[in-house]
DNA sequence: GTAGCGATGTATCGGGCCGATACATCGGGG
DNA sequence: CCCCGATGTATCGGCCCGATACATCGCTAC
């Protein structure tokens, strides 16, 4: 999951750790609050020895001080990274419709095709609706069997279910009818890929207003 | 936050691995789908080895049959058990408010005094406010900066946050008017503790939900 | 001036939890 | 009679986390 979001991020730029850390954070921030350094970095080593990314000492944006004892390690995505960041984008298993999985693969739905947008959103769909029915067998069939706190817990689990379920539905409406997100903002930018380099995005027909 | 669980459940019943599992589910389907027999069974043996529960072979309740190749594994929680199951309940560290701790936390909280419950809550609701501030201003600050798709996602987020706010102020206010959640079922259940123990459970009026 | 401090920055270690896998028994339906 | 799905116990590799250590930079305070 990591993988693919670093893969992401460095396709926009390159970056070093610390830098890296802070818009995972802030991309993903539904998702997890921010990631540990215990994780970033043996990572990054696996992504590395992989061959998806290369590691170049000292960072050209800190031009004039930085005496450089230790200096700051920039990543760069490689050209078989890109290919394997393509890939990760538009494979689907089943971790792909977890949590952490979807909001991954969401974040970078500007960079996806429809037809795979739609598949994503179609199968985190059903997997909430399973959850859902699953909570509601739980309050239907267990209730006289579990206590009041326990089950506001599913109450409370069970609506945010169904919110989401609705949410899930808007959005593929949504891209059904080739409409963007919704959105109060949200200009089309990220070009990222030089020209000529990936065939997705399509026509971007427009958004209109809400 | 997996011990604390396993101790809870088998505070009222002694179980197997098997059964154990399904009971997490149902309790915590919530917090996760179902537990890994990967996890569970490797944290029984450490519980074990703390001294916190017993294995005892072969169970009572398959009677007839089961000629018993390799029997069932039946868990026990011991005295010991049952102190720490009350330390990590009362304990509140800052794991305790993540989504899974205080799910945990919330799913045993008839078992809990009130004062601890209003610790937790507002804990937690501290946790979740921090977490709606921070997206809040990802989405007034670097709303320029993220595409459509992503700032969708936060927007969705920012949504539960806020949910959860209400949810668990209002969970505060019933609280601290010493009533029970709010429930459409749900017996008082589970004696549990020894008379003489906590004060808690009180009556439990009603409200209804849309 | 210098001492502390918070942000920036890289890195490791132990441990919890997960998915995949293996193996075994039991009841029932084809 | 045989296979299948539910029940049941168990291990292994691997991801990810929190705690910890260490070093530099720019700022404010004394």
């Amino acid at each position: 999951m990591l993988e693919l979001a670093i893969l992401g991020l460095l396709q926009e730029t390159p970056m070093h750790g610390y830098e890296l850390r802070k818009e995972l954070a802030t991309k993903l921030g539904t998702i997890r609050a921010a990631i540990s350094y215990g994780t970033l970095y043996p990572t990054l080593k696996r992504l590395q020895t992989a061959g998806w990314i290369t590691e170049s000492a000292s960072d050209p944006t800190m031009i004039p001080p930085m005496t450089s004892k230790r200096g700051r390690v920039v990543y760069k995505i490689t050209a078989d990274g890109k290919e394997r960041f393509a890939d990760l984008l538009a494979q689907a298993g089943p971790e792909t419709y977890d949590d952490a999985g979807f909001g991954v693969h969401f974040a970078f739905f500007s960079r996806t095709d429809r037809a795979t947008r739609l598949r994503i959103l179609e199968g985190r769909r059903r997997r909430v609706e399973e959850r859902r029915e699953g909570l509601r067998d739980v309050l239907s069939r267990a209730a006289g069997r579990l206590d009041a706190y326990t089950l506001e817990l599913q109450r409370h689990g069970l609506d945010a279910a169904e919110r989401e379920v609705r949410w899930l539905e808007e959005l593929i409406t949504n891209e059904r009818s080739g409409r963007a997100p919704a959105g109060s903002a949200g200009e089309l930018d990220i070009p990222a890929t030089e020209p000529g380099e990936s065939p997705p995005e399509p026509p971007r027909p427009h958004q209109d207003r809400p």
